[in-house]
DNA sequence: TTGTAAGCGTTATCAA
DNA sequence: TTGATAACGCTTACAA
């Protein structure tokens, strides 16, 4: 493998100037420059991109942590990212986690170790201390509602998100709602929870633990959550479904039952996903692929900031 | 930032021996191992991963190329990628194309550059002869039947699997088969192609290139299927539909539009996708996570193979 | 069991 | 405008 010293010696140059030319640098002779390019084409040659990392000590790559790949949530946050990454001439390492710890220690241990220079973690699962100690490694940014920290973040508020849905379906008539959502950890989650605990007080209606459901990510989840409902002695006439996913699921299962949206049932999608419009169930658009973006440049520009995008709920059939 | 010189220093030893501890060879003295031990641990020492690659011209970096991440037959795929990846210690670079050749190729300088030991293609849109051209640089595996070439490949057979499920609608007693695509052009395409033209030729059916639907990815795209369909002076019975989330969507569209399945229309989906368990969708069965982790080590192996995996049509209640 | 020193392939500094 | 040469931080013969 021909290497920058093999160029210097063929072009009849120094290294340096071989290096000035492949970098695009000023102070070259047009003579002594196609002389290079001429060696770089027959010779076939290619940078080893890891001496110029070691030298430089940069590597354009940047870490991405997310769950899971295969789902339309992320999918989308990761459009946006890709898609200024390839602006920004960044390549993405992906770190799936499937929600193990062991899996996000081990992309901040590759920002650590400088094979990234900057980590976004679009869902996290590992305390908010471990993630402070390897800020002195490059850039971390985070995707929830956290602030004044040494922490970049962009994210939606889902305290007032949800405060305005459980809003909405009450001015609509409803009392029983409940809510789904994917792990109950987590700082969305926790915000979540606050503001239907926040709601149920000033209205003063029962708080019903069973009303929160988990472990929703797919719309196969759909059927468990129907299941689930029609269980109960007092099920929910309304459910928020943090997912379009889940909440088209559930719309599928309650034509394949009978079960009629909106009327014994409305239903509160997330995310504004296609399969919303197609299905025409209501939601709450997320600007994930803006936010992507902006995780992306608060990433490489490495500022701290806390910035929150507007979410904006969408008026179809299933409410 | 400390070096591997520094803690030599500082634990009183030679760069050799801390390079020794610090990955795990013999030959090290259990009192110098700990000094060594002892300097990382207040020097909060990380390794230079960047300066490794260069001394030893490995990444542990695995490249795959593919089109969409949010789709979830490329999510089942790289979820068996990414296991084996875990297992043999390996990271991933991802490519997202968009099926745009200029991503691709940056995919392919990466592994010129060694910033990548090897590439798993997931779907191509470059010429062969392009992917050969770069074979010098590390494997490049990929996921469509070729077979007897430079390059390692995992695939289903799509030409004997159209054929299966044509076989099993015409025993039905159809006899006007449409079929959905993602893309035109790629070698499955290609197959399914011949697989058609060659069914119709052997019942001496009708060829109706408007039977051929395309651009068919997602859930919603159930929708445009069925108003295309609809539009034909004589629509087919039965439908062929190469994504089980295409598939989805067309049986809920039939629903809304109160269309009967499968007597007024019949479906197969593809994959196998849980949607399709859930919504009972009759489907082949395409061994997708195998698939990635043969892909896989065919990638980390470096070894050259074809390897053809088996698919299955399972039948449930759209046909 | 330990250490010296020569790479690995770049970039960057400095002098010419 | 050019070129020596010293980093960058690690691995690995080879010698002791």
């Amino acid at each position: 493998m021909t290497n920058i010293k093999d160029l210097a010696k063929m072009a009849g140059v120094s290294v340096t100037t071989v290096s000035r030319v492949l970098n695009n640098h000023p102070y070259v002779s047009e003579e002594k420059k196609n002389a290079v390019l001429e060696a770089v084409k027959v010779s076939n040659y290619h940078k080893n991109i890891n001496a110029v990392h070691l030298s430089t000590g940069k590597t354009l790559l940047m870490g991405v942590v997310l769950p899971f790949s295969d789902h339309p949530y992320f999918g989308l946050l990761l459009k946006g990212i890709a898609k200024q990454a390839l602006e920004y001439n960044y390549k993405l390492v992906l770190f799936q986690t499937d929600y193990m710890e062991s899996r996000e220690l081990e992309a901040l241990q590759m920002l650590q170790q400088k094979q990234i220079d900057s980590l976004i973690i679009c869902s996290r699962t590992c305390d908010l201390s471990t993630i402070e100690e390897h800020l002195p490694f490059g850039p971390i940014v985070l995707c929830e509602n956290i602030k004044g920290n040494e922490v970049s973040t962009t994210f939606v508020n889902h305290y007032n998100i949800f405060v305005e849905a459980l809003e909405y379906l009450y001015r609509k008539g409803h009392n029983k709602i409940g809510y789904c959502i994917g792990r109950r950890s987590g700082t969305n989650s926790h915000e979540r929870e606050m503001a239907y605990r926040d709601f149920v007080k000033k209205y003063n209606l029962l708080y019903k633990p069973d009303y929160t459901l988990d472990e929703c990510f797919y719309f196969e989840d759909g059927d468990k959550v129907i299941k689930q409902i029609q269980e109960m002695d007092a099920p929910p006439t309304a459910l928020l479904v943090t997912s379009d996913q889940v909440a088209a699921g559930i719309v599928t299962c309650c034509k394949n039952r009978l079960i009629s949206i909106p009327d014994e049932l409305a239903i509160i999608g997330f995310d504004n996903q296609p399969i919303a419009k197609m299905m025409n169930i209501t939601t709450i658009e997320i600007p994930l692929e803006d936010m992507g973006k902006n995780l992306f440049l608060q990433a490489v520009n490495g500022d701290l900031s806390n910035e929150e995008l507007p979410a904006k709920l969408i008026e179809r059939g299933t409410v």
